[in-house]
DNA sequence: AAATGTTAGGTTACCGGTAACATGCGTCTA
DNA sequence: TAGACGCATGTTACCGGTAACCTAACATTT
């Protein structure tokens, strides 16, 4: 009997209006909560829409009026990491607390796969993105600039965004914690760290870090970068690599905490005891710090503030409301007793 | 100029047609790569695309005919959590692969939340969903058989699922685990879990632990499920609850590896002897376990393995290809150290 | 009482693609 | 060589909402 069945299971508005017996844009307003209708046809079209199981055509009202879009384009390097995960989710929570929905992708810290992945969503029409990491192929900017919508870079602060940065400062992170390990008198620092490509923004705290060494004149002793994800086998392995190669090192600074926590467990492992022997910190201030025997010398990061306030940003440039162009978030150095 | 500007930054098909000098429909064609042109045509075509920076507007794509909807509903519990991450990379790439973008929901482990994502969700028209977590409200499938479109639920096996189950079989792990247990003698057993919601599927594990004990007819000591998130700090408190309550237990099944690995941390601190004083096992087979100085009981799973199988039992029902309507992904218990 | 404003509600056109059908032209077969 | 066929391409209608505009009824002001 029907046709071809174009349209799956719902009702449509139309249905629905004529169920209630006024006009499509009648119903089309009740549902917006636009105004200009009585509580009366409300409650008539109320009634048909709860007995008709109607679900709204997102993609017909998008089509129709494109500022209307309620979806945003969320892209980081990788799902896996520790870090992204809490700040995706304080995204997702506060987009959805606007009525905006989230559309995430995973670039696995490619600046290509970000712009395949930036086609495909664009092809979507979002009222804005959400990018991080701090490289974009030259294509990317040109597409977004040709799309001329909200953008928000996060996780890296970057003084000279697209539009919107907010992110932490890597850089000064590296800095004071080189600051600190420098003030409590160790001399022979090394860096173990782990990245896929260039463009990650753990780079920029190995900077900082290798400035403020600069700043003293001090070497560094070893510098170890894996080829792999961060995380705790990279850094009891990355340690192996590094006190094999130089007996000689008094501190190690490490890309983040996971990793930082492989390092205390080969230390462990083999007899070398923290901070005596050998100091080390990290990054991100992450939950298994709360349970190790002796507090870990980090760096905490707002996760959570960091999702909401890029969220926040994007939403008010959306709709055209102040914001600011850049956007720190704070970070704290822990001392703890590591180092 | 522009009356209103309703159309943003991209060229449509109509000016890339026109510029290309053929209809809009030859275009279409080429774009989708139907058949119907000549490569001369198609060149003069994709030169105007290049050209123009032309970005195809899949709205009005998926408003034109539903049956291309290229769109697909992932539902998590929570996106912070170890094991979820590595599934939905998983999920992501796969879904890219076959020419998808995945639209991703936290759920935060309450069936209304997930109904509530799930209604935003379907106002888009995907092709499918990928549901997880075992309850859902009575509306969710309502609106699901109403929509009648592809669904997976993943994570937990599921015997008589919606539409398609592929997931683990949570029951057996932890009857595997209980008997495991049992086998190396030991009496005095307790679990400690965390859980935000009954429909957790975490307790269907614990299920079936407890079952192992009572076909031995052994009682659980000591039970501690804390309302949090699983994780380390949970683990290593609750270790300490139950330890307080209760110090004749020798042996303790953890939710997962986070927790057990916090209950380790907790042991170490107190001179508390792993496995003589107490056994300790988890679940998930997490990175963290291969630095740890003695490998863990845990029990591995396949968290790519289920990303990819779920991603394209879903592919396949989209495209009408014959798929298994429950699919188990292999666990493995590995007898470790610390039993 | 006429002019004006206000408000609920209807009408029309359109967003940018694609399915379905129509057309026109060259090629092959009987 | 007529007729049938295949193939590239054009034409038309439509998907389900919403903006913009219009109308009619009633209230308010002068």
């Amino acid at each position: 009997m029907a046709k071809k069945s174009s349209k799956r299971g719902g009702a449509t508005l139309s249905e629905v209006a004529q169920a209630a017996g006024v006009s499509k844009m009648t119903a089309s307003r009740v549902l917006r909560n636009a105004n200009g209708f009585t509580e009366e046809t409300k409650a008539k079209v109320m009634l048909q829409v709860e007995r008709l199981g109607y679900v709204p055509n997102r993609i017909a009202a998008a089509f129709g009026s494109f500022d209307t879009s309620t979806l945003i384009g969320v892209s980081v390097p990788s799902l896996t990491s520790g870090l992204y995960g809490p700040v995706l989710d304080s995204i997702d929570r506060t987009f959805l607390k606007y009525g905006y929905q989230t559309m995430i992708g995973a670039h696995e810290r490619s600046p290509e796969t970000e712009e395949e992945w930036l086609r495909a969503i664009l092809a979507w029409r979002p009222a804005g993105v959400i990018l991080s990491g701090r490289k974009h192929t030259p294509a990317t900017v040109e597409i977004l600039k040709a799309q001329a919508i909200p953008i928000v870079e996060m996780w890296n602060l970057n003084t000279s965004p697209l539009d919107i940065s907010v992110g932490f400062n890597h850089f000064d992170c590296g800095y004071e914690m080189g600051q600190f390990m420098l003030s409590k008198g160790y001399k022979k620092i090394a860096y173990i760290g782990a990245n896929r490509n260039e463009g990650s923004t753990n780079l920029i705290r190995l900077d900082g870090f290798q400035a403020a060494l600069d700043d003293s004149s001090l070497q560094m002793v070893s510098k170890e970068i894996l080829v792999d994800h961060a995380g705790f086998y990279p850094g009891y392995y990355g340690t192996e690599n590094v006190l094999n190669r130089t007996s000689d090192v008094d501190a190690i600074y490490y890309q983040d905490d996971t990793m930082a926590v492989g390092g205390m467990f080969y230390c462990q492992k083999h007899g070398i005891e923290i901070p005596n022997d050998i100091a080390i910190a990290g990054w991100g201030g992450m939950e298994i710090t709360s349970v190790l025997p002796r507090k870990l010398t980090t760096t905490t990061v707002a996760t959570e503030t960091l999702g909401k306030s890029a969220a926040e940003a994007l939403v008010a440039r959306i709709r055209n409301e102040p914001t600011k162009d850049v956007n720190v978030v704070e970070t704290r150095l822990i001392p703890g007793e590591t180092v």
